[in-house]
DNA sequence: TTATTATTGTCTCAAAATACGACAATAATA
DNA sequence: TATTATTGTCGTATTTTGAGACAATAATAA
């Protein structure tokens, strides 16, 4: 069989979050002709270290670079290998030369997590898929693989990790209010929080800075804009 | 190039956790006449899950069964690739042949760690090592590779995951006192806990059940002993 | 100009969780 | 029978958290 540019039986894939109309989202790609959807992922080129190659799938995909990204679990069981469906992608692509052979082969895919500012993407398909779109966390397609369960893992060490490392401002534009703040924390741990709670916590942290005014036009008082600063928040995570 | 049994390039890792003497501890395995320490792990066969194939090596190196066992990361630097090490275990072993070629080449490692009873292992080394022995957190040898990181990131894995999740007892016996569970959590936790508070925390989780007195022998009141229900451990876990 | 509306920053008080020491109980020994 | 060391448990002080209250204020309506 010939040797592929990329190392066999070793995928990633990327839950990759935005927040956007007070919602949680993730991108989700679709496949030609096959009404298959799947997360975004890629394999790591032979000289590439794992992480590296994660991130030059992302910045493909959304055109960014420097996510806050985070991996979370490596997927292995015997039961994700279902080399039909990888053969059916790759016909609809009439991609079926022995080139791409090495794809029907079992895989075990590093699963990651990134969080971006959702306005700073222009989400492109790759080359066998011909869209990649958001979509709400409750409305998600059925997902091929376990794909689902990479999903539902992904959102869980998401919220055990912002209670810890409180990273919910990745997926806010640089400058925000606190209001906008406690409502990705809602969306993400679908609760609604107390306000002055809220405020107190985030802010005793020290993490923001606080900026100017933001008037936004409406008949009520203007909140304060706050930028974080991530020199800081590499120190506090260690 | 031959196909092993094996699936290319990915191996596993376990960081084994025991306690004994006050001391949180590991096992590390020597390789024959090389002076190389090295974290026991292993390869998964083409049909086997990654979770299966881990136990399948915890229970060769400890002879125990229904351990546990916790995925925490995926090590895939390019830096950790040096075929020269494996080489020189290779060769200290008079394995040279074809049939261990694939050994040599590129490999990420999935990491495990495990928390067992002490008492309950007779360590077994593997076919190219001379020992597999435990040795104190504080007092390891050098480790080839990267698994003195692997290392670091289990105990930081399992201070975070001992408050989440409890699971301190799991490297104790079926019966233990609330005096020995408390070295246990001041071990990985490496700082004195106060006696009262601990006590209320853990006994206020439900997962313990009081058991008789344990009369050791001293002259001071006798500790009642506690065992632990996996059911409800699972349950809490969720 | 002035009152109204909606939302903000901040504060206070209550409730809950946690830290810390105290004290009686008790198993073995002197 | 007193002593020693450690245990189970409790009370109080301290800290953290939860929830509401209130004045401040930007735009709008009167």
């Amino acid at each position: 069989m010939k040797e592929s540019a990329f190392l066999r039986h070793i995928a990633y894939d990327s839950v990759i979050f935005g927040f956007s109309g007070e919602r949680l989202k993730i991108l989700i790609m679709k496949y030609h002709n096959t009404g298959l959807f799947a997360l975004p992922g890629g394999f790591m080129q032979r000289d590439e270290s794992l992480n590296d190659a994660v991130r030059r799938g992302l910045k493909e995909r959304t055109g960014l670079e420097n996510i806050y990204l985070e991996q979370f679990y490596t997927f292995g069981d015997v039961a994700r290998y279902k080399p039909e469906i990888m053969q059916t992608i790759l016909e609809a692509n009439e991609h079926n030369s022995e080139s791409y052979q090495w794809l029907l082969d079992r895989f075990i895919s590093v699963a990651y997590y990134a969080l971006i500012n959702y306005n700073d993407v222009v989400p492109m398909p790759d080359a066998l898929s011909d869209s990649c779109d958001w979509y709400s966390m409750d409305e998600l397609p059925n997902l091929m693989l376990d794909h689902a369960e990479i999903v539902a893992k992904a959102l869980q060490t998401l919220r055990e990790n912002l209670e810890k490392k409180l990273v919910g401002m990745n997926l806010l534009p640089p400058l925000f209010t606190l209001t906008e703040l406690q409502r990705v924390y809602e969306a993400i741990l679908d609760e609604k929080l107390h306000r002055g709670t809220f405020q107190r916590k985030i802010l005793g942290l020290g993490l923001l800075q606080r900026q100017e005014k933001y008037f936004s036009g409406k008949a009520h008082k203007a909140p304060y804009l706050y930028s974080f600063e991530d020199y800081k928040m590499s120190l506090w995570q260690c």
